[in-house]
DNA sequence: TTACATGCAAACTGTTTGCAAATAT
DNA sequence: ATATTTGCAAACAGTTTGCATGTAA
């Protein structure tokens, strides 16, 4: 699924974003090919690999520029590594303690039931769900 | 509910680890009054407070040292802030968004259903789920 | 007396920021 | 022409580590 260009740049107008070279660039990489998990130092990588000069800190500016305006969403993490998810739907994640990876969770059959009542004046931003898999032994 | 310093040296002995006069110090703040999630500088903070001399990385030394003897139990989390649990056994956490702040959600009633096939030659390590709250407006 | 623990400062990692040069509108 | 974006290097926060000194057994 790669996208077309003028599809890209008017993505990111929406999202009141110039869309410059580098942008585009990231977001091909980001949305082209199904949804994704990655790393700001992978995706680093990827760009560079691909021939296409983007510095690092360009890379975590526009991750968060993606994530504000709604084009990625960020996942929680134990330590130190931030994944960011162009899968943006409500879903859950396996991680694969082995190689450090990320699967996504379809959310048609998985439920949480029993929650507790929730403290006053507080209410369910969202549920961040991550199973955590060890390979059998 | 003060814990008496043989106790806690015990506790300390079992684990492997000597009862100097830091870790016991940090033990009875952690261990002394109920289920507690401190991050490593809340902690290096609340020894100070107390009068007890204590090098932040020692702090961190600890922590580690109690977590990997099962005392204490890291908790995933989005972003840098790394928080420890004095309560290990298997529950979740509500976060308060607006505050920053942990609070247990007991697993008597809660409970995950619909989980997909696991992928092959994995089985679950454990399941980490974060209730993020914000407040009613 | 000997192995382990501590404190300090320096190192390290992932991420953010300030500013001059480059680019989109 | 003007406002935004980029790249670089420097700054930053949280955490870890090396090593000389101190302490428990």
């Amino acid at each position: 699924m790669s996208l077309h260009e003028t599809e890209l740049a008017g993505r990111l107008r929406l999202a009141g974003l110039r869309p410059t070279r580098q942008r585009l660039s990231l977001a091909q990489i980001l949305f082209g090919s199904g949804d994704r998990h990655v790393s700001a130092e992978a995706l680093h990588q990827e760009a560079l690999a691909a021939k296409i000069n983007v510095s690092l800190a360009t890379v975590y500016n526009t991750l968060n520029q993606f994530k504000a305006a709604g084009l990625l969403r960020e996942v929680a993490f134990e330590g130190d590594r931030s994944f960011f998810d162009t899968n943006t739907s409500n879903h859950f994640h396996y991680y694969l303690e082995e190689t450090g990876g990320l699967v996504d969770i379809g959310t048609e059959t998985l439920e949480v039931t029993g929650l507790p009542a929730l403290p006053d004046g507080t209410e369910i931003d969202r549920i961040d769900i991550i199973v955590r898999l060890r390979k059998t032994v």
